[in-house]
DNA sequence: CTTACTGCAAAGCGTTTGCATCCCG
DNA sequence: CGGGATGCAAACGCTTTGCAGTAAG
């Protein structure tokens, strides 16, 4: 039951995220297909690497992905998580509104929860009065997770 | 007036900084006090590169700036600073007590002004409660500034 | 004297670019 | 069909590593 509407929900949203890509004049591949519906799958930050790994037997090539990673930035279908260790990270969703959050993510093994509070906002308009414009943050939360503790 | 006194200070804090590295059981060598005068005369993130341009006349190697920034980063003499450019930055303080602070960085020059104010600290103890040890967190703000704006 | 630190050269790694080909619209 | 998207190979920029020589304590 939970299973048959999740998959219909994956659907919906691999179906939200090709037109956000087709109503930019950007055109729909079975490559970009495959990678709309692992990013979703996701459900949190991946590395160019780690997309790569899922779609890499439907014949994606790397650069390919990186390349789509950029435009999909552009189009702010996906937003980015600098998890301090050299590698970029991505996540579906945009800066502002609903699903803005930020992550605890663990020093060692570099596993993350999503955090569902976000105390930041707020100081954008200050800064905004200092006189930036278009101002957006990043906030991670760096720790040692109880596992990787010992 | 103010300026003699300034140097004062520079020769302290540099003092203080070889004092804190000595104390670890490291050497202080000839480049190693030349990196710590012009970390100290940064007043602010700056990145290998940067540094190496202010101390290379003076003989010092690219590599060990690298070496002695992962040195002093263990040390706790510095803390990085992401500027979402590929190349990381790195800044004289710690990451807890008074020298905390974050920035603004404008997404195009990558000018920067420090911030005096962090809403976040009370929320580490929050994620401490969720199961994580020795928590920090990474926080800059980007916008446009100003000149970049046009 | 011991061994941490250094310089040089070379490699490593994630990411970007050039160019010919492909295929979406 | 025209132009955006792709794959392959090669380059790129920042950072790390290997190794022999130097110098701090």
């Amino acid at each position: 039951m939970k299973c048959h509407s999740h998959k219909k929900d994956l659907k919906k949203e691999v179906e939200t995220f090709l037109n956000k890509l087709r109503s930019s004049g950007s055109r729909i591949t079975s490559q970009r297909k495959s990678m709309a519906r692992e990013i979703i799958r996701f459900k949190g930050p991946f590395s160019a690497e780690q997309l790569h790994s899922k779609v890499q037997d439907e014949g994606v090539d790397l650069v390919t992905i990186y390349r789509s990673l950029s435009t999909f930035m552009e189009l702010e279908l996906l937003v980015s998580v600098d998890f301090q260790d050299g590698t970029l990270r991505y996540e579906y969703g945009s800066e502002k509104g609903e699903g803005h959050h930020h992550h605890i993510i663990c020093k060692k093994c570099k596993k993350f929860e999503p955090l569902d509070f976000c105390v930041v906002q707020g100081q954008e308009q200050i800064i905004e009065k200092m006189g930036y414009s278009n101002v957006t943050h990043k906030l991670e939360f760096f720790g040692l997770c109880e596992r990787c503790l010992v």
